[in-house]
RNA sequence: GCGGGUGUAGCUCAGUGGUAGAGCGUCACGUUGCCAACGUGAAAGUCGACGGUUCGAAUCCGUUCACCCGCUCCA
């Protein structure tokens, strides 16, 4: 999952943006979100969630697996005209290090770098050369840098001699600083290069009882990886057949440089994370299915109006092995009228399969025996390639915030005007049961139907029971919380056996007999 | 990383050197017959933390932590 970080306005105007800071006090006041280590000052990066926002979260996570893995794409066929199908691994936080050098994050973890601001290249301080002209003084005209025995090394090479004639080569840590005429590798424009920096951006831990740096491993910064070292495993010993999915979710740790945005970017997040392998020539195909479901998907579960986009990465967003990225991405208030990314739909070829065959050197070949020459007895030859991914990458603490943000309402023509709209799916608390008035037999016929509710329902969420105060402000409770329907027993329904339900969008009740209530939620809940 | 702002009860906030406050929420009792109703009462704060000045600090000074906003950054 990518950085791509919020995007440029798209002809929306920042009116209607809902007020971050009450929708923070909401989350404290009523426990979705607390702040890591509150007592003793928090802790900057990290937040805890309270009972709601925890089973929010829960219903989040639910969504994605039973959508994701048990019932992939609700059902419906992939573009091979097959079901499409996903199993689910669960990997360790802690990998063998040399997991993150063929991934690629190791690099520039220890040393100085310096990133190119034009080509998104990042190289290390003290491997950057500079060729200048030979008088030592370059007048006003541009210096070349590059990287020994690299590429860069011959074009810059050329460009300095066709500028300068006699050249000779130089660190650039020699040269003086702002380097507003250094030509970065492979850049066009000369002053790309940024200041060499110090990069934690993987927090590291040492294993064993002795404190010893060989020692040194990281906790994971995304939970791909988990997935591609195990991906062999997979297909040697539970016969999925490419094309399919392996689905790993959990806690992932990066050091951001500036945590910002509420629980947005976060040192300490969960990530639901799907490793689609496919042949070659279908990834394409594959990867478009899989971005048009994952926007369906946030759709469904209530990002349904217009704070939410598909954007496709342009080419030169793009990493050096992928063919093609999408974000979802939400209109967050702290973003707006810009946005910010929820999940990153990324075409990564064989590009991690190829790195951890070449490191570890274990082929990671697949056997594909229903491709490569028909044999006589009408079997297949097979082929043997290593597969393509398509990687549908969802942040669960940023999927929560948006459902939090897109939740949240005012309106002041409401008795109780600051209300949860949750999707039903995702609303932690799924219903409420009254009685209307605290006596008359009707607590005992509400405490009735709460257990049977709960005892139907208690896999979704909570159903909760309240009989404290006025029946209006145990409404407002239950709007502040986001549940979708409140049920009241009052002075007919022990007469008749009918309850009244109230819907949290509208206000509106109606009536209906008890025994139907518990055929209505499971309607309303896709139960 | 730079600049600005904020930090006092669960929430929103008042309190500029002399007894720690309000509204809402929460809880209890009574009342209450459908939308934060009413009455009475109660609980709840080492004033973000540490240090300094002072007879005395929520208040002044210093340091620090956290959050928000704008830049910067986001392998």
């Amino acid at each position: 999952m990518s950085e791509a970080g919020a995007s440029p306005a798209v002809n929306q105007s920042a009116k209607g943006v809902k007020p971050m800071d009450a929708i923070m006090a909401l989350c404290k006041r009523r426990g979705f979100i607390y702040q890591a280590s509150e007592i003793y000052g928090g802790i900057n990066g990290f937040w805890d969630y309270g009972p709601l926002g925890a089973q929010l979260k829960k219903n989040l996570r639910d969504a994605w697996w039973e959508d994701m893995i048990m019932r992939p794409c609700w059902g419906r066929k992939g573009p091979n005209g097959r079901e499409v199908v996903c199993v689910p691994v669960e990997t360790c936080i802690i990998q063998h290090p040399k997991v993150w050098e063929a991934s690629g994050h190791v690099a520039g973890f220890n040393d100085p770098m310096v990133d190119c601001k034009e080509t998104k290249g990042r190289y290390r301080y003290d491997h950057v050369m500079v060729f200048v002209p030979e008088s030592g003084n370059p007048g006003d005209k541009p210096v070349f840098a590059y990287v020994g025995d690299q590429p860069s090394e011959a074009k810059q090479k050329k460009k300095a001699e066709k500028t300068f004639g006699s050249i000779t080569s130089v660190a650039l840590s020699s040269l003086p600083k702002p380097w507003d005429r250094v030509i970065a590798p492979d850049a066009e424009k000369p002053g790309s290069l940024t200041e060499p920096r110090m990069f934690n951006l993987m927090f590291d831990t040492i294993p064993g009882a002795i404190r010893d740096e060989a020692n040194r491993a990281y906790l994971r910064p995304e939970t791909a990886q988990g997935v591609f070292v195990q991906a062999k495993n997979v297909w040697d010993t539970t016969r999925v057949r490419v094309p399919f999915g392996i689905g790993n979710t959990g806690r992932s740790f990066r050091n951001e440089v500036t945590p910002r945005n509420f629980t947005f970017r976060s040192r300490e997040f969960e990530q639901a994370e799907l490793e689609f392998f496919c042949h070659p020539d279908e990834s394409q195909d594959w990867y478009r299915f899989w971005r048009d479901f994952r926007m369906e998907w946030w759709k469904s579960i209530g990002l349904a109006g217009d704070n939410l986009i598909l954007r496709e990465h342009d080419k030169d967003e793009l990493s050096h092995y992928s063919c093609g990225t999408s974000d979802v991405e939400y209109r967050f208030p702290f973003t707006a009228p810009g946005f910010g990314e929820l999940e990153g739909i990324a075409h990564r070829g064989c590009f991690d399969l190829t790195q951890h065959q070449a490191h570890s050197k274990v082929k990671m070949e697949y056997n594909d025996t229903e491709r490569g020459e028909l044999l006589p007895n009408g079997s297949r030859r097979g082929e043997r390639y290593v597969p393509h991914c398509i990687e549908p990458a969802a942040g669960l603490d940023r999927g929560a915030l948006a459902l939090i943000c897109e939740a949240y309402t005012r309106d002041e023509s409401r008795p109780s005007p600051e209300f949860m709209k949750f999707h039903p799916r995702v609303a932690p608390i799924k219903a409420a049961v009254f009685p209307l008035v605290n006596k008359d037999g009707m607590p005992e016929m509400a405490e009735k139907l709460h257990t049977e509710l709960h005892n139907r329902f208690w896999r979704l969420g909570a159903v909760e029971m309240d009989e404290k105060q006025s029946i209006g402000k145990r409404y407002a409770r239950m709007d502040e919380a986001g549940c979708p329907y409140c049920f009241t027993i009052d002075g007919d329904s022990l007469k008749d056996q009918t309850v009244t339900v109230r819907d949290r969008d509208s206000g509106q009740q109606s009536r209906m007999s008890v025994d139907r209530v518990k055929a209505f939620l499971e309607e309303k809940l896709g139960a």
